[in-house]
DNA sequence: CGAACAGCGGCAACCAGTTGCCACAGGTTG
DNA sequence: CAACCTGTGGCAACTGGTTGCCGCTGTTCG
């Protein structure tokens, strides 16, 4: 039609095309699609079908700008590369989509740093902010959470939104079941020191030794990977016991390895047992005992508990949400000799 | 000092509180951070100087509303549960923060409605997109890169700017190795048949043993995952071959299990070679052959050939990008008996 | 000495929606 | 019959930036 035009991109309508197509003002057209019943429902209905005719899609950005609603949430992850994380991932984007939210997952390498720029950059875009197992000091996450409503994952704050693992009964499970079998000393592996998670395990093990009257011992802390599982290995090596219990599964899964390529063998020798029941955790050899973490349930319920607080904006009941894990016994524990 | 309102959500400030606070014009604000040189220096630093005080950062929304630019690209994956891309993640993760733009993950957990849902909800929103192992058909996929530039992943369009494994070489080198260990028959255990990188793999295939002068024998289709791989396993114990090439790594790891449950020892009665190298196929058992992806690299140059799209927006060279796979020899694979 | 020009800052329109308030029509009530 | 209420649509201001264009000032050059 216009010939001093090439081929130009062709930008999507808006209320103002949909507004003249069907003689009425624009506001009129916006409040059909977000106000519904404060229009005549004829007109509503005859402005709906003229918008799908001309592929009408609000804009997101200008729905955004003067309402603060973007329909975005944020997971920040420590790693996205951790397997512990993908059915979580999986889990809160299901929930975020079925609300009608689209989920921005960044991944913040394991670095306070990055974890920071990535919560800065991320803030002003979007409604809400889950901290998936978070670098940040309690104070940087209050201040995030003064910005946004936040939930935090893996982390217990008194005022903050919180869901975690049950991290005491699953530890008292495996400890339950490694006294089934005959073990009378159990050392735990540590996880990184500043783990909340860590600290939360090896309370738990303790409390649970303490009660079945057995004897706990530590050693680590140990990188959270299938590497610090070989160093666990031969730290573990010099005085070993004839179980373990390991801060998590990736560190078991390497551990495991450390030991056989000692000639120590499982479970003959060492009763391992890990935690998350992660990806892999089944077909390592052997297979891992775990006490297994709800991932996917984790994910979801940490966007429920967002959503929630997005729809009233009074922050209900500040107890964690404690979700049940379960052990798992497979290949890697065994009777005590 | 306005007792009428409660305490209010700190809204931060804007170009407009930081411009009063300056004695300057919104305007000479908004050029001072993104039209450098355009301000006068002194100007454009008090204007830096005042901006950091107050704590203001741009408003994204309100930047990308009148230009387009948000600063956002989206990256679609078939399966974020799936290890093969969790590298992907990272490597494309890294280089989008590092140019400024914030990366946008979204799982379609391999369905097509729900892949297509997802590109509705995201276009307007991003710059770019990177399609990761679409599910797509080209045509659908054409309509997106017509709204916004777009890269394909792990898949060769002729208009598209492609970014892929070099399939060819990689099963070259796996046929190669596997002549060197003396197998002159080769099973291929096919993947999804809607696969593009299925196609190539057994093409490849086929090239290569034609040209060795080996026999090539293909079962299949089956799911590619871990069970996927268990239900290959009973396809192939009817008719065995001393070598299987495996569609990849999730597949291969589910068919060795099935395998050795059967029976069937690995490498002495059968050589299995993967594809990928993916997490886990370094410690399942025995570990995996595998032709590994460069699956960092992968994310990256995706989103790398983004960035050079949007930058020139002259869509250049669609030359589809072959990136160098490499075979890594573990314990799965060993001279024929 | 006047014209041309470069440097720099401001004005105002624009992006695409949302929403408070008003106006008008028609029905209801005292 | 007047006063009032309700349902429905429009006007215009607002969100927070960006940018084309204009005008002022001071310098340079013919």
């Amino acid at each position: 039609m216009d010939p001093t035009q090439g081929p130009r991109r062709p930008s999507s309508p808006t209320i103002y095309d949909v507004a003249t197509a069907c003689g009425v003002a624009p506001s009129t057209v916006s409040r059909a699609f977000s106000r519904p019943g404060r229009v005549n429902a004829e007109t509503a209905e005859r402005i709906r079908k003229v918008a799908a005719e001309l592929g009408y899609r609000t804009n997101p950005l200008a729905r955004g700008l003067p309402t603060g609603k973007t329909s975005l949430l944020a997971l920040i992850v420590a790693d996205v590369t951790n397997p512990f994380f993908f059915q979580i991932i999986r889990g809160a984007e299901r929930v975020a989509r079925k609300a009608g939210y689209t989920m921005l997952v960044a991944d913040v390498e394991e670095s306070m740093e990055t974890e920071r720029e990535a919560l800065d950059r991320v803030i002003p875009l979007v409604e809400g902010i889950v901290l998936a197992t978070s670098r940040l000091s309690d104070s940087s996450i209050r201040v995030a959470a003064k910005q946004r409503p936040t939930v935090v994952l893996n982390r217990v704050m008194t005022d903050i939104p919180s869901v975690v693992t049950d991290n005491e009964r699953g530890m008292r499970r495996a400890v339950e079941h490694l006294v089934e079998l005959g073990h009378t000393t159990i050392t735990y592996v540590a996880g990184p020191e500043a783990s909340w998670v860590d600290g939360m395990r090896w309370r738990s093990l303790r409390e649970a030794t303490y009660q079945l009257e057995l004897r706990a011992r530590r050693i680590g802390p140990f990188q959270p990977t299938v590497a610090g599982g070989l160093a666990a290995a031969r730290a573990f090596g010099a005085t070993p016991t004839s179980a373990v219990i390991v801060y998590n599964d990736l560190m078991a899964i390497g551990m495991m390895r450390g030991l056989t390529e000692m000639g120590t063998r499982i479970p003959e020798d060492v009763s391992v047992v890990g935690f998350d029941n992660i990806f892999g955790s089944d077909f390592c050899t052997p297979p891992l005992t775990t006490v297994a973490a709800p991932l996917h349930n984790l994910g979801a319920f940490a966007i429920k508990t967002l959503l929630g607080q997005l729809a009233s904006d009074a922050p209900r009941a500040l107890r964690p949400a404690l979700l049940p894990s379960q052990l798992i016994v497979r290949g890697s524990t065994g009777r005590k000799r």
